[in-house]
DNA sequence: ATGAAAGCGCTAACAA
DNA sequence: TTGTTAGCGCTTTCAT
């Protein structure tokens, strides 16, 4: 007699001395029923402190009324603010989100998409981990023809909806904006190759250099993880190669910090003596110093489109599969990545 | 035709030309079965891409094997930190997480709440919003006797465990470590005074101040929330008085970020013109300029007792309610706070 | 406008 | 070791 057992629909129908059909279409304010009648009903269940069993009510009417949703990390600011903008957005649309976080593991990755599956949710919103995935997961996905979007870390070779940051255009724009500033030693701390974003970023990165025909250094191309501990050691192989660069371009945010924490470490002035940019910011970013010169993405807006995109294939059915939105990023000019002759010239 | 209906048991039933039962108990490894029929079974059932519906099963077995978490925000590092902590210990244990945030919303933290009770989750973790909520619905969740664990932001006059950091001692340990750098003119940002963590970081506050015999000026105690916007109210509050303290201390770090990002607008130098301490960190404090000194909260730990209290609470029945954790914070030395003399004089 | 019957997919007794 | 019988609480036909 731990959980006293719930008021169900029985209850109030022998309260009302009515059967259960009427209980259960009054509230939900089904037409069938007279005004009065609902009005009472409510008023009981409101009195004996009903709710509806979830689990009851979606498996006879075979819908779950929530979206699941599969990230890779939620203590990272990006993701965080693009969750609650999912949440908000499927809330405003009466739609409950079920969160799963893999914690960049793809192993988590199946057994949460599997629960996902089992609760029967109504589409699928998907950011997949960093490690190669085992595809098989997504491809079962695809056979059960659930209402599916993947959002910023996309799978390439499957035939999902994606919405995703136009990833080469904001690194091309930032590592261009730098090259603008006087910077020519430009190093990259890339993405792993096998993830989109670390392809894409690279892509314009090197497109900016070589448009205005800088050559590009191979090994001042390190590539690694998105999280502080990949700047770290990003930075730190650099410096130990003996040739720093002047100008770090950094995938993500967290990377970035990681180097600024290790040069910190190290002795190493930033801006002063190695400047820095990254993909991607922070609300943070702006109230610090050196506030990071980088390019801003869309994390709203993401959510946003990406559950809007997901409820519309649940809400007008399959037909209009595959579409692919990519959001613009934005310039934000920060501490680090100042004009290079203001630093070699006392000009304040 | 869009959803094709799913695999059901009764599927690979018939395909074995056995019971529903049999197949039932041999998924889940009921010792009923023999070793062979259970293999047949499993392999058929990955054959034909079978997976249980949650719903069926939970509603006949009337258990969820899922803890509902309430959380007032997610994009802010302390609170993402716990449900990562939150999702690793349930999932160790074999629970899922049904996560709620209710962006500090008291009608959403209501909301959400019925939708999770309606999901018949095994237990409950809550943090609530700022505002005053109504308290109507704790009250229900009392009388159902669902096993709940209230962490960080709880509630005081009501019969529930909680797991909460330190707050007072917290508040303490920084303030007088603030006072013994030589500081005497200490404002205070604090969070509003009736939440628990508003009251106990300005007790604190005010007792590291009364022990060293510095008087409490009302004026230099604000009262506002716990974000970013409200660093910035504060400290313009602060500017308008035309009485700046040497030191803020503020409620949380986000309204410390907040006051640092006001201050740049005003070419305010921090820390070298008004300086700055607060109460919890983030991973990326280190990394950048100023490090606040702060106290750090055992957010991991947070997330990981308090999960671990309610399985306890799940598993071994409601009789051992009420226990109160409390959780010590850590004093983190960082750029802010540095000893008075060093800046009065030209030493370095 | 209301209700009776059937069943969603599964599990828990109990029998065989 | 396997199967039968009953539901879990709700919604959906289809009668009334």
């Amino acid at each position: 007699m731990s959980k006293p057992s719930q008021i169900t629909l029985a209850d109030i129908a022998t309260r009302l001395k009515v059967s259960k059909v009427t209980i259960s279409k009054a509230l939900r304010d089904h037409p069938d029923i007279s005004s009065t009648t609902k009005e009472r009903v409510k008023e009981v269940a409101k009195e004996l402190g009903y709710f509806p069993n979830y689990f009851a009510r979606n498996l006879s009417s075979k819908k779950s009324g929530a979206i699941g949703v599969l990230v890779p990390k939620i203590a990272h600011h990006f993701f965080s603010s693009i969750i609650e903008s999912i949440y908000d957005t499927a809330l405003k649309h009466n739609y409950e989100v079920i969160l799963m976080v893999s914690q960049e593991d793809s192993r988590r990755e199946a057994l949460h998409l599997h629960t996902l599956l089992s609760m029967r949710v109504d589409g699928l919103l998907i950011s997949v981990s960093k490690m190669t995935p085992d595809m098989s997961i997504f491809r079962e996905i695809e056979k059960l023809h659930i209402p599916t979007v993947f959002f910023d870390r996309v799978l390439n070779d499957l035939s999902f909806s994606t919405v995703t940051t136009d990833d080469v255009d904001g690194a091309y724009t930032l590592v261009s904006h730098a090259i603008e500033q006087g910077f020519r030693k430009i190093a990259h701390l890339a993405g792993y190759s096998h993830t989109n974003i670390g392809i894409h970023r690279r892509q314009g990165y090197e497109r900016a250099l070589q448009e205005r025909g800088i050559g590009i250094d191979k090994n001042w191309i390190i590539e690694g993880g998105f999280a502080e501990i990949d700047g770290k050691k990003g930075f730190q192989k650099l410096l130990r190669s003996g040739n720093l660069p002047e100008m770090i371009f950094t995938v993500t945010y967290p990377v970035a910090l990681g180097v600024i924490s290790a040069a910190k470490e190290a002795n190493i002035k930033i801006p002063e003596q190695l400047d820095i940019i990254c993909f991607g910011g922070s609300d943070y970013n702006k109230c610090v110093y050196p506030s990071i010169t980088c390019v801003e993405q869309p994390a709203k807006d993401l959510g946003e489109k990406a559950t809007l995109l997901l409820l519309q294939k649940i809400i007008n059915g399959e037909g209009n599969s595959e579409k692919h939105l990519v959001l613009p990023t934005q310039l934000f000019r920060g501490d680090t990545c100042q004009p290079r002759l203001k630093k070699q010239n006392s000009e304040r």
